[in-house]
DNA sequence: TATGAATGAGACTTCATTCAT
DNA sequence: AATGAATGAAGTCTCATTCAT
């Protein structure tokens, strides 16, 4: 039986985490310090061992949290009753996430941890965990509007999937250089080229309608 | 008065780039080490510092060379007397580029230079430089495609060139992941996006001519 | 006034030196951690320092703890009117010591005492405490044994003492390490050296008889 | 090709050897920190691990380092072309290196060498070569004396020669401990028991003459 | 120019001990 | 008395860079 409560406990480990996220979104993984994260943290070295056992666990950790707003997200457009609404309503509220000023740390340290994640094993199983859940659930999507008409049959699910998530990823990075960009006209843009490229021609019509 | 020819001395640069090229991309910038740079070239620690000042020297002189190659691209794309035609060889060519297994190493070193130009000023310079260039590229083809009328005119040539530039961004990194992806029908369909979304009924009418 | 009894403390402090006893035995005094004691003991950090205010202190107490049997044999041997038969009643009660394997851990424990005393005042006054104590109770039954005739005037009780606990001191090392050795010719050697060396003629001539 | 000589190598390794010699014979292997052994040599805290990769290197070069002297002295031992005289030379080898004022800080280490050796199997591996390689040469004397006809044909010489050894071992330890003893008694005691336990009555009435 | 041994600051982690509960 | 979370000093080892040869 722990002296400190369950949530306690927690409280704790997510102080480090969002310390740890502070410092590695300003530095980088391997520039920031254990020094650095127990300074943030307002913890002492020790407190630090004793909720993570290394400092590579705390990135492991990191990674892994990132998963939950994607498990939501994906759990919320699979909901929808209609796959075209279900995709459009994912544009949407990933679109919106891209503006989200509260993210930028997260989003900042999620691109380095696309790039620990070509050399660092547990990265990778993290971020590719988190990558093909988005990825299935949009392929579904496609799946289901195929088969209900809505979407073109010639269109390859997974591929179409890939190619939807490669668009964020791209603008995610452009947005984190500091790019100033006009983000309105990319979700117009997005928007019409998945109009024009997955949908039916009556899709289309009913929505210009 | 230097005692090596420049031909020499840039031999010996080249041979410290390519080994810090495989090194990077294997390990990281920051887990390899100058002596494992020494290492896979085969010179001395000290000759590494005959040629470069600094460890960070070496990871930006990388993402310098990087521009080499997109330059070149651009230049070509420009050259087109048509727009749309620029516009396709563009993406013809760097959709070829992506399934180049000689540049499986660039690629990876790429990637982790996208992370590093989030909190190394020199590598966000020089990341940025390659990058403003390919969107400028792209974004003048558009807007002379506005121009001649092949291009619709409420097309937002920055907007649509960063978008481009993203799909292709994403790709990389997923590719990069080790994921196992239908890279033709992603190509088929960013070809379809582009031409659904940016060219004219006109345009269209004729390419399927 | 404690609130548990006294004897409820001697046995909580009782399961902390087995617990410390077992884990120096593995491991070594340093690299036992009081951890590892905590562990090992079933109590909690917080209680070894309770009953004892270093992880030093366990040490010494362990040390000190080895001395009950060596009083007890001395106090055996003593008590022997003759000294001739104290002396191979000693020797009998060492060497049987030496293959009790209910002692294993403490004679492990004890050879590192042997080398903590070299630096550690408090072990090496146990220690030599421990030691002395043999040594002037051997040496006192050889000067016994020259009074009575028994044993050879020319013998230096003293180093008569220090070199036959030697052997001992030896032999147990060597069981230490693991040695596969034969200690009933060892035994047999032992007694044969005592008795050539040590015993007059006329002691020699009635024990053949 | 290395740019210091092998000589010269050999030096600093041995400057490291000599400084962790003094380190360890004062405060012991693993209260002694790499700092100190640094403060002792003369070096700088990284000159150590171009050496030696490990501090549990050098405790390990240490224990190997003793055998030189060991295997020296057995091979002196068994040059000799009678058995008894080789033994008695042994013997008085030994004897004389317990009384080597330069050797101190050597045997306080050793001793700490028995006490590592229970618990780090390279050092068992290391001291345990040594002390076997010792007795192996005093049974080899022993056989050859039996079968001369000089030693007692009952006498188990493996036994013997663990005992000889262990006599040793435990005047080195009493000696460390810095117990004041007549060491000129002690080795007339052994050499009488040595004389008249193990040499045939043949030999003994020859040497008396 | 070229070598590679040497430097030393600093990183991560452990652990004896304390203290609020 | 008892708990176990918290502390922070200190230890081992690494590595970018320098420098004598």
């Amino acid at each position: 039986m722990p002296k400190i409560t369950e949530t306690k406990r927690e409280e704790r480990r997510q102080q480090i985490l969002d310390a740890a996220l502070r410092c590695f979104s300003r530095d980088g993984f391997h520039a920031t310090t254990t020094a650095d994260i127990v300074r943030e943290s307002g913890l002492s070295q020790g407190a630090l061992y004793l909720y993570f056992a290394t400092k590579d666990d705390i990135v492991v950790a990191l990674a892994d949290d990132r998963h939950q707003g994607e498990v939501f997200l994906n759990a919320l457009a699979k909901s929808e009753q209609d796959p075209v609404q279900g995709l459009l309503l994912l544009i949407e509220l990933y679109g919106r996430g891209l503006t989200d000023q509260r993210r930028i740390e997260m989003r900042r340290v999620g691109i380095q941890g696309w790039a620990e994640a070509l050399r660092n094993p547990r990265i990778h199983d993290s971020v590719l965990q988190g990558f093909s859940s988005v990825r299935a659930a949009i392929a579904e999507l496609i799946r289901r509007g195929q088969a209900t008409g809505q979407i073109r049959p010639d269109v390859e699910p997974d591929a179409a999937a890939r190619t939807m998530i490669a668009v964020f990823q791209g603008l995610v990075l452009q947005l984190a250089w500091g790019e100033d960009m006009d983000l309105a006209a990319c979700g117009t843009l997005i928007r019409g080229m998945i109009r024009n490229t997955l949908f039916t021609d009556a899709v289309r019509a009913a929505e210009s309608a």
